[in-house]
DNA sequence: TCTACAATCTGTAGCAACTACAGATTCAAG
DNA sequence: CTTGAATCTGTAGTTGCTACAGATTGTAGA
């Protein structure tokens, strides 16, 4: 079942979305094994490929690093437990939270900011009145 | 009021919190004017670079990119209106406002998958299965 | 079969926004 | 005057790609 004719990078690219450069230079760091290729040098790859490319195309879109990705592949590749890649996916998600607390504050000072501004063809701005002040918010405590 | 004696990059950098090698960038790219310089050929800053450092630090703690502080820094130097301001600062919050949801679904994606994990020493990991997996929720629409 | 022309090949350089050296010089304190 | 810390310039590295250039290969139509 499904195809497993081998294919060349630009049907590797459609079919994941991934794009050719991108994925000879996974090749190049070693995410993704080289393949075997034609006669006349050019790649040819198979569903085991697709498989591998997909996996790491779906771990960017979560945000995982080229590293983390590694070491998840690394943990697929040899022998894993499941606690180990828990622990890999817990720590991220944290890290992913951070991130989204650190954009909440960002969002609300800025907003903040830009209400207090009428806009219109005034030189006076509140908002940039606000990035130059010499002490902020979070310099003043809270 | 206020020091007004020149200093060091060194004091620039304690009292800005940015880094050495970093002011030195922003002066490559455009963002600090050059300062003066001793016999030897050490900087020497004023207030003035003080609060445009500042300025830049804020911003790039609020996600504004270097090209977007040089526009806002321009509107600075030249004549400028609060509504162009404020106009830059709405596309941004919008900005972040995507990118806060982007993280969002990450998030819940990722809680999800790892939460069907009992962690442990078994080999079947139900994370890989999910990054292994050839449809993913996304394609299957929703 | 020959000829286009698309696809792929390798290798290098560029992007953002820094950071990290190396090796030379200068400054400030004792 | 010496010592050691600070600063200087310039280049290269980082992450995760993207964008070429110039050569080669694969493939479809005439």
């Amino acid at each position: 079942m499904g195809t497993n004719s081998d294919f060349s990078i630009g049907e590797l690219s459609q079919r994941t979305t991934v794009n050719i450069e991108t994925i000879r230079y996974y090749e190049k760091v070693g995410l993704l094994p080289p393949p075997p290729r034609t006669e006349g040098g050019h790649r040819l790859y198979s569903d085991a490929h697709l498989k591998r490319l997909v996996f790491i195309r779906r771990s960017r879109q979560l945000g995982f690093t080229l590293d983390e990705i590694r070491n998840l592949l690394g943990l697929v590749d040899g022998g894993h437990t499941c606690g180990e890649v828990k622990d890999a996916a817990v720590h991220h998600i944290q890290a992913i939270r951070k991130r989204i607390s650190d954009l909440r504050r960002m969002e609300r000072t800025l907003s903040v900011t830009a209400a207090r501004c009428e806009g219109g063809e005034t030189p006076e701005c509140p908002i940039l009145d606000a990035l130059f002040a010499t002490r902020s918010r979070e310099q003043r405590g809270a």
